[in-house]
DNA sequence: ATGGCTCTCGCGGAGAGA
């Protein structure tokens, strides 16, 4: 089974790109975030058409997160509590045997700004979300713009202190993990450097200049089954006429 | 060099993203 996260900044100019990923990746249960895009427009019909059964928590322009699967998909809680002022950043559902709840965290802008302490608070009411613990068969995914150790910024320790490197941003990260949720990309590839979001701008991408900030967490079940993780930043890359995404896919390998 | 793209809204140029 494979189970996806996918930053796609903006779903409907995304669709055409989307759609080949998942014919040719063929992801399970994918967690979207950034739609950009209302319920009501929400294109479920052609998610349906590609063999997907799908769930949406969107709003007008900005946030939106959403949840395919190839089986039914039960929703257990839209909207994170406490958080919701920040826009529709949380989706919970039962699929495929799974718990599976994606995440578009708040971005903070600067460690100045009022959205920076905002962002803190959002994840602080996270982990109170998980303060029972991880479930066992739970994934928990998105992208959650925290860089959380040196060596997932192409900066190294010299990006300490920025914004997505801070020593608090760092904490509200370990304290999702202390609730009992494995970072299982890391798991799989111990001392590895590799990132999941690369700035549009000056040829970031080509430079390696860029962040892993996109995570597909798992409970203690899930951890067990996984046989591998995968950053597929093959579709980071144009193609043809279609502009990527500026986040890359990440993907669990499961065994049944 | 706080930009250097890309998206949305909406029809000009601004805000947000990370």
């Amino acid at each position: 089974m494979r189970v996806a996260t996918w930053n796609v900044n903006g779903l409907r100019a995304r669709m055409e790109f989307v759609a080949q990923w998942l014919a040719e990746q063929k992801p399970d249960i994918v967690g979207f975030q950034e739609l950009k895009m209302t319920d009501d427009i929400f294109p479920a019909a052609e998610f349906e058409a590609l063999g997907y059964h799908s769930l949406s928590h969107g709003q007008k322009s900005w946030n939106g997160v959403a949840i395919l699967s190839r089986e039914p998909i039960t929703e257990v809680q839209a909207g994170l509590p406490g958080g919701e002022e920040m826009g529709a950043r949380f989706l919970r559902a039962e699929t495929g045997g799974i718990d599976f709840t994606t995440v578009y965290c708040p971005n903070g802008k600067t460690v100045e700004h009022a959205d920076y302490e905002r962002k803190l608070a959002w994840f602080d009411a996270l982990a109170d979300y998980w303060r029972d613990g991880a479930p066992a068969n739970g994934v928990l995914c998105g992208d959650f713009n925290i860089v959380p150790t040196a060596l997932d910024s192409w900066r190294g320790d010299s990006g300490d202190g920025r914004i997505f490197h801070t020593v608090k941003e760092r904490a509200r990260m370990d304290s999702i993990i202390n609730c009992g949720w494995q970072d299982l990309w890391r798991a799989q590839h111990d001392n590895e450097q590799a990132f999941s979001w690369w700035d549009y701008r000056g040829g970031a991408f080509h430079r390696k200049h860029g962040l892993r900030i996109d995570f597909v967490l798992g409970g203690t079940e899930i951890a067990t089954r996984c046989r591998d993780s995968i950053i597929d930043r093959d579709f980071r890359k144009k193609r043809g006429e279609l502009t990527a995404s500026d986040h890359a896919p990440v993907f669990l390998d499961l065994s049944n």
